[in-house]
DNA sequence: AGCACA
């Protein structure tokens, strides 16, 4: 029993520079507890809404004498420590340090990624969104998209601060009930950091605005609605027709990368860019031409066909709802031919660890928001040629023009494969050949000769 | 209201 008048607690008591804050509300967030702990010195970390309702919390101080100054101030105080009007109730935690925190999500920065639990895109309109959160500031940007997580939203505000602000006041919150549709239930939005600082908006649409330059352009494609539209003149469903191809690999024996796409998808014309994505556990890829009428021969084309003999690599084209390609210049999964020094990018980012970036943020735009949203491609795994990748990306400088509008392509024969390869009939061959490592480099197994598009046209030669 | 994550 006690007598001191101290309470007794069943876990450890040994002062610690990091506290456990428990009884927080849910919605919580580092601020809050920041305003709530700074009184007592300097917390170096903090770990928020943790555990299974989310309503604990860690705190880590600069200096332990810190941590006790707090847990002696409310062990003696009258009024209990307090967010959002819930008592918190604050002990040494039987820690000493906190590990692993910061989740990208926490690290302040000018634009929030808003989750908005329990509608569809359809629900909350971009201008809902831009009145809610104008509340807090100019808002620069708003970029929408759907993914597993719901709907999302990512808001550029001017600077962290702001962004801050409206954060914290409206992370947990609802959106007004009369500013949704009726058949709306709750709509809690879910907010964290996002790790971009400057969206890149293409057009204004359905899906994205940019509030600084009015003069953008508003999407012709983006504007029809929601999802696919398609439905042809005689009301049959027809997708319609793009500059950008959205192609699926089947049989994928043999690694489908950038380089083998850019060089099949070449034979056709000018290729600005390519992104290459799973979606559903299958690999699937975009390929930008200028025009439609070029990207209308290479899907007739390469429809079925396989980039390798035996039926490896089997290609299935449809035209994307995509125009314009937002991509990493050069990246693993990723190419933009347009950019044009590409070189340069592809020698400094190559060999810089730095090209990867928030890996939370990546899963957002990993599929196919590339219109909307400055792309990130997930990061993958090193690849194996990596070698062969520097010497294709050589090759690619000279790349941009080198297929001046070349509408009708010969019979597209598998330049990347030596013995087929048109020397001469490209210029690709011009002062940089594909290099042997290019060459060689979709191929796993010695035996196995990649073949262009059997069914094809057989090779020249 | 009671100790994270790997």
């Amino acid at each position: 029993m006690s007598t001191s008048g101290q309470p007794q607690f069943r876990y450890t008591q040994t002062p610690s520079k990091v506290l456990h804050l428990r009884n927080l509300p849910w919605e919580c967030t580092e601020e809050e507890l920041i305003e709530l702990c700074k009184p007592f010195g300097k917390i170096v970390n903090t770990k928020c809404n943790v555990g299974a309702n989310r309503n604990q919390a860690f705190v880590e101080f600069a200096d332990l004498n810190q941590a006790i100054q707090m847990v002696s101030y409310y062990a003696s105080s009258s009024e209990p420590a307090q967010v959002r009007g819930k008592t918190v109730y604050i002990q040494y935690s039987n820690r000493h340090e906190i590990v692993n925190n910061k989740s990208p999500g926490d690290v302040p920065g000018n634009v929030l990624l808003v989750t908005i639990e329990g509608v569809e895109a359809g629900d909350v309109s971009i201008d809902v969104i831009h009145l809610v959160f104008s509340a807090f500031g100019f808002v620069h940007k708003i970029a929408t998209f759907e993914k597993a997580a719901g709907f999302q939203a990512l808001i550029q505000f001017t600077d962290a601060e702001t962004a801050s602000t409206a954060r914290v006041a409206l992370d947990g919150r609802s959106i007004p009930r009369y500013l949704l549709p009726e058949h709306v239930g709750s709509c809690h939005l879910r907010i964290s950091y996002s790790a971009h600082t400057d969206l890149n908006i293409k057009f204004q649409s359905h899906r994205s605005r940019d509030y600084t330059n009015p003069y953008l352009p508003v999407n012709p494609t983006a504007i029809e609605g929601p999802v696919q539209p398609a439905v042809g003149p005689d009301g049959k469903k027809k997708e319609p027709e793009s500059n950008v191809l959205l192609a699926s690999v089947e049989n994928m024996q043999y690694a489908v990368t950038v380089d083998v796409l850019h060089t099949v998808f070449s034979a056709f014309g000018t290729v600005q860019k390519i992104a290459i994505f799973e979606k559903n556990g299958g690999t699937q890829a975009l390929i930008q031409y200028p025009d439609i009428a070029t990207a209308a021969v290479a899907k007739e084309t390469l429809e079925g066909h396989c980039i390798y003999d035996g039926g490896y690599c089997k290609l299935h084209l449809s035209y994307s709802r995509h125009t314009d390609l937002n991509v990493k210049a050069y990246s693993e999964k990723s190419r933009d031919y347009t950019v044009p020094d590409a070189s340069l990018l592809a020698a400094g980012q190559v060999s810089s660890p730095t090209v990867w970036q928030n890996p939370q943020a990546a899963p957002m735009y990993s599929m196919n928001n590339y219109a909307a949203v400055p792309t990130q491609v997930p990061a993958g795994q090193v690849p194996a040629w990596d070698p062969a990748v520097q010497a294709g990306a050589a090759a690619y400088a000279s790349v941009p023009g080198t297929f001046p509008g070349q509408p009708y392509p010969a019979p597209p024969v598998p330049t990347y494969v030596t013995a087929a390869m048109p020397v001469g009939s490209s210029s690709l061959s011009q002062g940089s050949p594909l290099s042997p490592g290019v060459a060689s480099m979709p191929m796993t197994r010695p035996g196995v000769q990649p073949n262009l598009l059997s069914g094809g046209a057989p090779p020249p030669g």
